[in-house]
DNA sequence: TTGTAAGCGTTATCAT
DNA sequence: ATGATAACGCTTACAA
């Protein structure tokens, strides 16, 4: 029966309905021209499978001349391993963390294992990414968005080790790398609190964004139990052109310009920074501080300098990779939940130390 | 034969060898609950296949009570398309146009495909590379590095659509969307001539970059043929630092400010600048012009507003993938290049038009 | 070490 | 519309 299947491999048989292709050449086609089983072709190409010099070399020979490659989804059918890694991973982390995906997709080459990448408009869209996911049948998961507990659960029942990037799960058995934004924010209010500041606004991330809203909550948070004055808060969306407006609708609300500004990304401190220097002429730091979150590259250079909150992404990014790498060797494990640190980049446009009160007198004038 | 098979899938079989998972759940399971046949089951999940309502929603009911989900390995298997498209990308490109990935993403998904991400570190690997690409039987290709004539070859030999993205090809048979850095360049070099600049300098960049060694091929040649002195060229990595070095390593060889720097990328462009006015106090443009490629978002900022050539990339990921879509529908047509023209954005870091003498004598003062 | 044969979970081609 | 049944191209016992 399967000998039917040898002969239908004769070269005679060109003609099939298949739309657009010849036929591919399989292992069959390797096994006739070297002479030897089809099953001797297989196991050249698995690494570690007892195979004779001689033929190793007769059926390598053979598949060269015959340009064969193995073909994956066949493998995958028998084996249960697809060696796919899906990402899955928001639009806006893509953009402002560019270097996440490159780390991750060096890691999961190093692994052997190929990155099935998804990237979503909208965290809403992410029931239909998931539907792919399984279709595909990946041996693991690293996502970079919002999972609800049910679609969580999913991978457990479907078998599929999956490690949250940057997501605090609620459900206790879920493997995570994060970062501590609430502890980063709280610090960060520290800082500037005892540095003198006392009137606080934020320009806050968009709502969508569970790491904006962390930050967030841990601002509010830090300044309620150090007891200063209610905040104002108005909503960006992480990009440029929010931290200027955002600023405009600060001043306005209060009346005058806040003591320190806390923006909820890099992005936006740059837009505020630019447009309090170069449009409202604000001094910064003298007359306000200015503050984001993330450390981007930009954040660094020399005209901004911006004091900001690191996280070690590149770090992260790697043990994601690796604790997946953990958990699809050996299936199982407890669950695992790495917390990494954001540290203070103490740039130039946050007051961190408490002025002589004169300078601060001569600046307010 | 395929009844035993059947068998096989009576929930009593509980006891497997596969290392980590209980049996997955298959059409042959749904079948059975539903009480149709395999094939039916098959049917439902195939849009447009002849099926009574009644039994779709008896399978239907049963396939979402089982969780089931078809196989993508086994369909492929079969029908010949893994409905997966590879994107090879280099980690350059990847890091200075993170927009590009997000919207090649997004495409690919309207065309009902999945996205099959790899990075190339360095160029030289995309030999490895291009071998997963043919193990996964990829449905096609978008390219954004460089392939040798050879492995543009090979994808014709497996039957598999490629189209390059801003890489033109020797080969003649090959799809691509290219933007004319050449001649973008040399525009660049011409509206700076024409406003007086005389000696230019290049912040070239990396070697391993094809549109870098384009958009300098294009400057030196327009130089050339008007007639200008010899630019002082050093070379860069694209980073924010290189421009920054370049810029003094132009003074040093040259004993004097040039006219214009003109930086292979926008990075370096900002680096350039910050180091010019930050560093070493030169007055941008009054004493030098400064120019890049590529108008990031970063180069719009208030603080830069660089002068430069914006590439339509967004339009360009759009079509490539719009291509591809009609190379895997109707295989074959003929090869077809799109070209995209860059257009200078008239940023403030150069001069772009004749100044009245004195004008131009008060600067140099 | 090698060959034989039984699946892996689908889709496609037939009859019915 | 539905159900048998034969592929698809591979890995892996098992036997030789």
């Amino acid at each position: 029966m399967r000998k039917k299947n040898t002969v239908a491999r004769t070269p005679s048989t060109t003609s099939r309905a298949i739309p657009g292709a010849g036929r591919r050449v399989t292992s069959y086609d390797v096994a006739l021209l070297a002479g030897v089983s089809q099953s001797a072709v297989s196991r050249c190409f698995k690494p570690g499978a007892s195979i004779s010099q001689a033929t190793h070399a007769k059926v390598m020979q053979a598949a060269i001349s015959l340009d064969y490659i193995p073909n994956a989804a066949a493998r995958s059918l028998i084996t249960r391993r697809s060696n796919l890694v899906a990402v899955i991973i928001s639009n806006l982390a893509n953009l402002y963390y560019p270097q996440v995906l490159s780390d991750l997709s060096q890691q999961i080459a190093r692994q052997g294992k190929r990155l099935l990448l998804f990237t979503l408009e909208r965290e809403a869209d992410i029931g239909k990414v998931l539907c792919d996911v399984w279709q595909y049948q990946v041996d693991g998961a690293v996502v970079a968005a919002c999972l609800s507990d049910e679609q969580m659960a999913e991978f457990g029942r479907r078998d599929v080790p999956l490690v949250l990037f940057n997501r605090s799960p609620r459900e206790h058995a879920v493997h995570a790398v994060l970062c501590d934004q609430a502890e980063a924010a709280r610090l960060l209010v520290s800082r500037l609190a005892e540095a003198g500041h006392r009137q606080f606004a934020i320009i806050d991330g968009p709502g969508d964004s569970a790491v904006a809203q962390e930050r967030k909550a841990g601002m509010l948070d830090r300044l309620l139990s150090l007891g200063l004055p209610a905040p104002i808060v108005v909503s960006g969306n992480y990009d440029y052109a929010s931290g200027g407006r955002g600023l405009r609708k600060v001043i306005d609300r209060l009346g005058r310009v806040p003591d320190a500004v806390i923006c909820g990304n890099d992005i936006m401190a740059i837009g505020c920074l630019d447009t309090a220097r170069h449009q409202m002429g604000i001094q910064v730091p003298l007359q306000m501080s200015v503050a984001g979150f993330d450390a981007l590259d930009a954040s660094g250079w020399l005209s901004y300098d911006i004091t900001t909150l690191r996280q070690p992404v590149q770090k992260m990014a790697t043990d994601a990779v690796a604790m997946l790498g953990e958990l699809m060797e050996r299936r199982g494990g407890s669950a695992e939940r790495r917390r990494y640190c954001s540290y203070l980049v103490e740039g130039s446009t946050a007051r961190l130390t408490v002025e002589q009160p004169y300078f601060g007198m001569m600046a307010a004038a």
